[in-house]
DNA sequence: GTTCTTGCAAAATATTTGCAAGACG
DNA sequence: CGTCTTGCAAATATTTTGCAAGAAC
């Protein structure tokens, strides 16, 4: 995805399309899996870490992308892959590799609706399976 | 639960059962939610932190405590419900209240079988779900 | 006396904030 | 000018390790 395609997908989301904020959203867009902010970090020399974190969580608020956590390295973020601007609906499994820490979306697996107890009220959900990625088990 | 069946807890899972473990056990045990290390701090505040840690990990390490991720606020130790001291195969969701940051367990919810992919191996499950909880929605 | 356990300090890691300088409009 | 954005530094939080002294066997 080039840049003035990406610029537009931060428009859309209700984000002023910054230069720093443009490099983030390509590196997200590029990713074949969620990444960290450490990761993002190594990718993207040119912008401080503070600044790229500070766009993460511009883009979360703005659900351009969700976080995932429980991956036991941190949370990782990922492009939501609705066209929803306002809710983040579509969630989905994780698996995360314990030898090489790479986390996959599992796109095909449905996350289950999980009957919650009186009372309580969910905003979201997060399944993290964790094992050996196909690389990494042979 | 006193002393004497912390203790035996312990051994029954080839443990030890140190002064110091047996307090990290009876406050587990006595615990409604899953802790965190820095609530168990809070609690034991006779033993270091460095200690409880290393309980944990030791307690993990012979299912008897399992870590729970996802909640935002660090890792969570909850005991192991199942009486099989090989496997950890009570693994059922949680719920993480966003405003008092306790998590609850989803004890009569199941987690689902996801199917993963070919090649991915699966060790362990954590759904997280967040929200609010009964009394901070109120 | 050898091994295990403990407390304290500090390293390592991850996340977040303060602030002044600069860009933008 | 006033607001937003950025880089750098540093605070915070969390998890983990090193090590020497002491306890247990």
């Amino acid at each position: 995805m080039d840049e003035a395609t990406c610029s537009r997908l931060l428009e859309e989301h209700g984000i002023k399309p910054t230069a720093n904020r443009i490099l983030v959203a390509k590196a997200l867009v590029s990713s074949m899996q969620p990444q960290s902010l450490a990761e993002l970090e190594r990718r993207i020399i040119s912008i401080d870490k503070s600044n790229i974190f500070r766009a993460l969580i511009l883009f979360r608020d703005h659900h351009l992308v969700h976080a995932i956590e429980g991956s036991s390295d941190g949370t990782k973020y990922e492009l939501c892959h609705s066209h929803d601007h306002e809710h983040d609906d579509d969630q989905h499994p994780h698996f995360y590799c314990e030898s090489c820490q790479q986390t996959y979306c599992l796109n095909d697996a449905e996350l289950p609706d999980i009957q919650l107890p009186q009372g309580f009220e969910a905003h979201s959900a997060n399944l993290m399976i964790k094992g050996l990625c196909p690389h990494c088990k042979k």
